[in-house]
DNA sequence: GATACTATTTATAAGCG
DNA sequence: TCGCTTATAAATAGTAT
């Protein structure tokens, strides 16, 4: 009898940056998939939210966003008072804040991931984005040198967004957003002229949450 | 012989809702963790960008980013052409992007992904939104009615940024921003009176990164 | 890049302190 | 809420397609 087996089966790896292109390829992408599996699971058992973007070693994005987007926007724009938070404290817990340079830091996470969903939904901040970029080159030319010092500290503040976005361009993203079956519904097409491959999982899902919501109905 | 065994192992469970409370909340922080950990493997295996965020069944937020960025955004600025997308086609790229609102998402995405991570390391988002608070207080006054119409918009635009931030006060975020060892700091304090619980895993992970830094001398 | 096929390594559901 | 232990469910490394 022959103990060759077919496969030395799973072997112990470090965790550490894979070397070989090849093998890190394939890792990539098993273990992708297995962390929107993951975050799919725990999404439905706990009916949270999860919003998580990888980008891969190609320069792409794949995002996962559990439904909740929906729901909450709904909630949000409709203003539905949501149940938990009792405004009570709210101001108390404003005031607080200030102090905590953590919870500024978590603010700006929770703002960002706002955003974040938000464009996927309508892709507001690009507006915005625009209309800054627009209304600055507006600018330069007839005020800068008057005397309005402060606009240059806003235009600034401006041109880094501007700037960040405008560079990455030449980063071809996929994103994927998908809850559970998470492998549901998938669709495949090419765009561009780079080869470019944009792959899309959607699955709407049974979304639950309301944060943000009420966020702007209290303050 | 006794057949009975210390525990019964683990068990299957199906992927829906956990109705016990208790066991949801046992469940969500064990997955979490896990999730995160694995997402912390991915970020290291293969050296990619991992920006993640969970909201707890309690409403309170859970973050993981792995610094990434740095190799990303390090590439991207310092013009050291990335490999698969050879600048030259850079233009093109731009002008396709315009037609293609999956790739204005995505661009979102990857914008939005960049100020996360760059918050996380100095929070220099939140001083350019202060910043951009202040230079707007000056204003309003001096300029507004003269003739500054586009000015208007782009004040415009900053104040939606602005207030979505102010707006999300009363949601108290737990941010545990890790990268491997994941669990190796460990902070925790009560903050307010809504027995609000702030968690903080805070590994100060080896970040690199310096998003805006280059982004402002290039352009 | 994504999949299929195993042998193993991991992640965890339960249960207890 | 956490931490720890155990038995079992899942994930996945190495390869080949």
């Amino acid at each position: 009898m022959v103990n060759k087996k077919p496969t030395m089966g799973r072997q112990k790896i470090k965790i550490e940056k894979i070397a070989k292109k090849s093998h890190l390829q394939v890792t990539f992408s098993k273990r992708r998939a297995g962390l929107f599996k993951k975050a799919s699971e725990l999404s439905t058992l706990c009916g949270v939210d999860i919003a998580m973007i990888v980008f891969s070693p190609a320069q792409k994005a794949f995002s996962f966003g559990h439904p909740s987007v929906d729901s909450m926007m709904h909630r949000f724009l409709t203003g539905s008072p949501p149940p938990p938070p009792p405004s009570s404290g709210l101001h108390q817990l404003i005031e607080t804040r200030r102090d905590a340079n953590v919870h500024e830091q978590n603010m700006q996470l929770a703002q960002i991931l706002n955003q974040l969903e938000a464009e996927k939904k309508n892709g507001e901040v690009l507006d915005q984005m625009r209309k800054v970029n627009r209304s600055q080159c507006c600018w330069e030319a007839p005020i800068e040198e008057l005397e309005l010092h402060e606009l240059e500290q806003l235009r600034g503040a401006l041109e880094e967004l501007k700037k960040t976005v405008a560079k990455q361009v030449n980063n071809i993203l996929i994103q994927s957003t998908s809850s559970l079956p998470f492998l549901a519904v998938n669709g495949v097409g090419e765009v561009g002229n780079l080869g470019t491959k944009l792959e899309i999982d959607n699955a709407s899902a049974a979304l639950h949450f309301n944060n943000f919501a009420y966020a702007q109905k209290i303050c």
